[in-house]
DNA sequence: ATGCCTGTTCTACC
DNA sequence: CGGTAGAACAGGCA
């Protein structure tokens, strides 16, 4: 929502906000306040509140004041804008320029030392939303913080497509469809095995492959830094060993994986 | 110009 | 109940 890597970039952009008081909360477009608020009641509830710390649950930033906290979704094509600069990461699909029209809402700051800045949201397709004291209780274990134990209870017994499984947010919260596809290939998983058909050493390792690229992506600098992504196209190939790459909708979302070392049945 | 897209949520249906 | 498919939301981009 991007995905977990990009919501966590953000939530570390926007902790330069903590401290400081929201002079004024600005909602451009009221369709993206979910709740039933229109865009004033955010701005009553909001103005004047000190932002206490920012946190992230999944894809999900959670702004936290001293009144209301706020919950930013990022839908495809949100991105966060500290001041002037420019969008802090660049989305593979989504529009390579910023736009002041795709600003949704934004916060007016004033920092301890009296310094003004600004936090916007920018969301050209408008999939995202922000909410007051959200309800996060649905959402999984954190795709960062997994453990093998946490990952068995959320795949459960379920004969759903793994890569569904691993796209629930309320299973497993922060996975979207690139990290899912770079996961899966890396570990050598097909993404329709059933989610519960993995056996304790596939389980362990995919619990291990998740970290990996999460790590390794985040080092990169986002989930499409992926080894597999080159390949998500018409007449890709396996970066490892040089199958034609298969395609296919699983969980409803475009999948690309490998025929010869992501088999449909174990082993 | 047609179709595709790092997401979520709803309905219909099996 | 568990699960799947499709649509809807919306707009830039190749």
């Amino acid at each position: 929502m991007p995905e977990l890597i990009e919501a966590e970039a953000y939530a570390r952009a926007a902790r330069q906000a903590v401290g400081s008081v929201i002079e004024h909360f600005v909602v451009n477009d009221p369709s993206w306040v979910r709740g039933g608020l229109s865009g004033q009641d955010v701005g009553a509830a909001l103005d004047g509140t000190i932002i206490t710390e920012v946190d992230r649950v999944g894809k999900v930033v959670v702004v936290q004041t001293d009144g209301p906290s706020v919950a930013l979704r990022f839908g495809m094509t949100g991105r966060l804008l500290w001041d002037g600069d420019g969008p802090i990461d660049a989305l593979i699909y989504g529009p390579k320029r910023a736009d002041e029209a795709w600003v949704r809402c934004a916060f007016r700051l004033r920092a301890p030392d009296g310094t003004r800045h600004r936090l916007a949201v920018e969301d050209a397709r408008r999939l995202g939303s922000l909410e007051l004291d959200a309800d996060l209780s649905q959402l999984g274990p954190d795709a960062a913080r997994l453990t093998i134990e946490t990952l068995a209870g959320a795949l459960g017994n379920s004969r759903t497509p793994l890569k569904a499984a691993l796209l629930d947010q309320r299973r497993v919260a922060g996975l979207g469809n690139l990290l899912c596809d770079e996961t899966l290939w890396r570990v050598g998983l097909h993404p329709a095995r059933p989610a519960g058909s993995l056996d304790p050493p596939e389980l362990s390792a995919l619990c291990a492959t998740i970290s990996e690229v999460l790590a390794d992506l985040g080092r990169r600098g986002g989930s499409h830094t992926g080894d597999l992504q080159p390949q998500r196209r018409p007449g890709g190939v396996c970066p490892r060993d040089s199958a034609s790459l298969l395609r296919r909708q699983v969980g409803g979302r475009t999948t690309w994986w490998c025929p010869q070392h992501q088999p449909p049945s174990p082993g």
